[in-house]
DNA sequence: CCCTGATTCGC
DNA sequence: GCGAATCAGG
């Protein structure tokens, strides 16, 4: 494969999106991540400032007399985009349960195995919640056979139900599961004391 | 171990 | 110019 002008189009709107380089190669196909980077870098857009916020204007006088383009200077567009930063999606957060109709009894994990600790009614971030129970729609609902070292192991539902799943979800490097429910099951311990955003 | 981007350097 | 190998973090 090579950088024909519109994968190198995708290379600049992705990175500019701010995905990562190997999502990026993995979208365009054909090239590694690697291949990825040292094109960014080759493109001179290794600097992610593209459009991300405003945060350091990098002082870039660029003394130099850029050569001035004889023929025509078809590079105006492009740098003014992606104002959009893909700011968290905050949906809304219900203290609804995701645990879809089943029996009369609630969201309980029967205590006593090295289970994760269910936010039953807890207050945990809310943030963290809400996280959580939107990316439990999206949980691959696995089974406890169908787990393995890269599925978040979180449990959903009444194991005596035939409902009963684990997220699923790809882990978060390390941890046992995945990025949202990390968020509600390792808690520092002293994380909220008055929230008053 | 998984991942990230950054650099180097033979091609 | 290209990108695998390698490096340097997280």
């Amino acid at each position: 494969m090579s950088w024909t002008d519109e994968r190198v189009e995708l290379l600049k709107k992705m990175w500019g999106e701010g995905q990562s380089a190997s999502q990026i190669a993995k979208e365009l196909g054909g090239v590694t991540r690697n291949a990825v980077i040292g094109k960014v870098h080759r493109l001179g857009l290794s600097n992610r400032a593209g459009a991300a916020g405003p945060a350091k204007a990098e002082p870039k006088p660029a003394p130099k007399a850029e050569a001035p383009k004889p023929k025509a200077a078809p590079k105006p567009a492009a740098a003014a985009a992606a104002p959009a930063k893909p700011a968290q999606p905050e949906v809304v957060m219900e203290t609804k349960s995701a645990t879809p109709p089943a029996s009369p009894r609630r969201q309980i994990i029967p205590a006593g195995q090295p289970l994760p600790p269910q936010p039953s009614a807890n207050e945990i971030s809310p943030e963290a919640l809400a996280k959580v129970n939107a990316i439990e729609k999206k949980a691959k609902k696995l089974s406890l056979m169908e787990l393995t070292e890269k599925t978040c192991k979180w449990p959903v539902g009444d194991p005596a139900t035939p409902n009963f799943w684990f997220c699923g979800l790809p882990v978060q490097q390390g941890k046992p599961y995945c990025e949202a429910h990390v968020g509600v099951a390792f808690q520092p311990m002293s994380s909220r004391r008055d929230r008053r955003r």
